[in-house]
DNA sequence: CCCAAAAGCTTGGAGTAGTCAAAATATATA
DNA sequence: TATATATTTTGACTACTCCAAGCTTTTGGG
């Protein structure tokens, strides 16, 4: 009600919809060195990061795909993908149908590092437990309305 | 009641709070290309938006509270203002008690952009108002108590 | 069936951003 | 005056990033 000024449209929601955005926005931030220290502690530069998010140890990708992905340059995914064999954690195998292509899958340590990667970066954050059950049941609920 | 395994604890809570956090990053995930078109459209290198938001044009800042800042070496904040001056959107002026050092303060192009850059990043995203008006303000209540 | 064009990838060359360490300069402080 | 402080300069190195050129293989007409 109290909120403000005058024209007919719906301007106390925005407000409070922009102090949800505050507030959510802020914790990322204040989680985010977290974050950080998982890269960090892995050895992983972000573009490492990004390229052991788009392998696994099953599917093998092309480097066409994986150029589209990550939207850049083919030479550029050769670069990226020769950093990650260089550590031991991808491999090009020869693609069965196209002899000009290749498949790129992850080692079994490059699947290891993707775990632990993966487990890191979507760890809860402690500070969450300080909602008590049912608060966190609600925000359950409401963020799960939201796109992801 | 129906969550799981045998052990006293409270291990409810917990999956709720790792459902809570994974729709709160995967939205974060979502909105991202939207601030990063932010930094692109203005012309910024993510080290120059950091340079910015720690400045103003009242408040100067030597360059080693700078450096403190951003955790860097002393040279590289030097390298940092330098790129923000030569964009003309920063400059240095000596520092009134202590000769050896620089205050930096951003210029009114700098504040300029400065504002363009905080606004666009924190703006808040219409996907949110996906929700209505009551839900927003629990949203607003719950997260209110995060740290942030 | 053959050959030119296209496709998939890699190589080589070059440029930008970011980072630090070491040395140099100027000033303040004990 | 000797030492400490604030900053800059110089030099080197890593991480990307693209473009252009080249190699191999596939494909689509004639």
């Amino acid at each position: 009600m109290a909120d403000d000024s005058d024209d007919g449209t719906d301007s106390g929601k925005a407000a409070v919809a922009e102090q949800v955005w505050r507030s959510m926005f802020g914790f990322l931030m204040h989680t985010r060195p977290r974050r950080d220290a998982v890269l960090a502690h892995l050895g992983l530069t972000p573009t490492e990061a990004k390229a052991l998010d788009s392998l696994d140890g099953e599917t093998g990708r092309t480097m066409k795909e994986l150029a589209a992905e990550w939207t850049c340059d083919a030479s550029t995914a050769t670069w990226t993908v020769d950093r990650l064999e260089r550590l031991g954690m991808a491999e090009r195998r020869p693609h069965p149908q196209d002899r000009r292509a290749r498949l790129v899958f992850l080692t079994e340590p490059g699947v290891t590092t993707r775990e632990e990667m993966v487990r890191g970066m979507n760890a809860t954050p402690p500070e969450l437990l300080g909602l008590d059950t049912e608060e966190l049941h609600t925000l359950r609920t409401l963020l799960a309305k939201l796109p992801h």
